[in-house]
RNA sequence: GGUGCCAUAGCUCAGUUGGUAGAGCAACGGACUGAAAAUCCGUGUGUCCCUGGUUCGAUUCCAGGUGGCACCA
């Protein structure tokens, strides 16, 4: 029996939830998440986390799963995920993904390099590096130790070298002899949906899930985690605009504002690289009767 | 009703001694392998309110109209 991993995305507030419940009580099945922030147990009001009511109603993998403090990231994703998802497997013929985390949804269809850890005192080390010496050092470096990298890398973008630069001083191996994007098999066919609708009509839905995150309590919430602002699961939209208002820095009109900004420009993001993935299957949100009928249609025929 | 001021990008505005225009913000396009809600790169998107006039040529000058604001009635 031929497995399905169905897969719900599309920008942030475009309704994908909403799809996905439906979509996975109609084959009976489970959630999994791929959100790479709905994943952190310290956040839920900013991330958009599904209301209790609907995580009654279904069963959710990946949601408030983890801590705040864990150093989590795309390939540690990716093998939770797998593991996860060769057990609903034996379950069920068909499971649901959803999320609008594009690395981590490329992770589970794809798979990912097999790479070490990074060591964070390395990091540290290249990060203090890069802000007092600027990132001509880091490039001279990345130039010596791997010269295939750093001919096809975007030398403007200092998370890109530094990355290399770790992989490179802990293995002594050139970065580049990892990225081999072995393309993996899967013990399982993607049926890829790609939830889209007007423009003006997503930035109206972003800026009006906004407001009733304020209402609902955002500013508590990004309170709470204040003390953690330097670490990366709290370098989120939502959160790093309070920060800079708990700092004095912004007032509270200028974050909302930023908030609603920073997720319209995520959302393009989002939609940027969702575009060039062929395997996309697009429909509006409200479409769900033709989005079931178009899986059902996918699954009989394989 | 009268007088004055204004009308340029989605918004706030600059500017053109007459040769079809540019800033900020917003927006839009793209890249992407252990930070991915991250990180980085790129792009002015315009009936210069409308209709006439003067002019080789008008967004710019002139007249009228329309809309807005202010003051006077």
């Amino acid at each position: 029996m031929t497995k399905h991993l169905i897969i719900i995305t599309g920008p942030t507030a475009i309704g994908k939830t909403r799809v996905a419940i439906e979509t996975a009580k109609f084959f009976n099945t489970e959630i999994v998440s791929a959100d790479s922030r709905q994943i952190y147990r310290e956040l839920s009001i900013g991330t958009a986390v599904p209301s209790q009511a609907e995580l009654n109603s279904i069963t959710h993998h990946f949601i408030r799963s983890h801590s705040i403090h864990d150093a989590y990231n795309a390939s540690r994703y990716e093998s939770e995920a797998m593991e996860l998802l060769e057990k609903l497997f034996r379950k069920y013929n068909t499971v649901v993904l959803t999320g609008g985390s594009m690395l981590y949804i490329d992770a589970v269809c794809k798979g990912i390099d097999i790479m070490p850890d990074v060591d964070p005192e390395l990091r540290q080390n290249l990060k203090t590096s890069l802000k007092e010496n600027g990132i001509e050092g880091l490039r001279f470096q990345l130039k010596q130790l791997d010269p295939a990298y750093y001919n096809q890398v975007d030398l403007k973008n200092p998370a890109r070298i530094v990355h290399a630069l770790e992989i490179c001083l802990m293995t002594g191996k050139p970065y580049s002899s990892f990225r081999t994007s072995p393309s993996k098999e899967r013990p399982f066919s993607v049926i890829k949906i790609g939830l889209d609708c007007d423009r003006v009509e997503l930035h109206q839905r972003i800026n009006q899930r906004v407001d009733k995150m304020i209402e609902a309590g955002l500013e508590e919430e990004a309170r709470s985690v204040y003390p953690f602002k330097h670490l990366n699961s709290l370098n989120t939209v939502g959160y790093r605009e309070f920060f800079a208002h708990f700092n004095g820095e912004i007032s509270k009109e200028k974050t909302i504002e930023l908030i609603k900004r920073n997720s319209r420009r995520y959302a393009r993001k989002q939609l940027t690289w969702f575009r060039k993935d062929s395997e996309m299957n697009w429909f509006q949100p409200h479409d769900l009767e033709k989005i079931i009928k178009f899986i059902k249609n996918k699954i009989e025929k394989k």
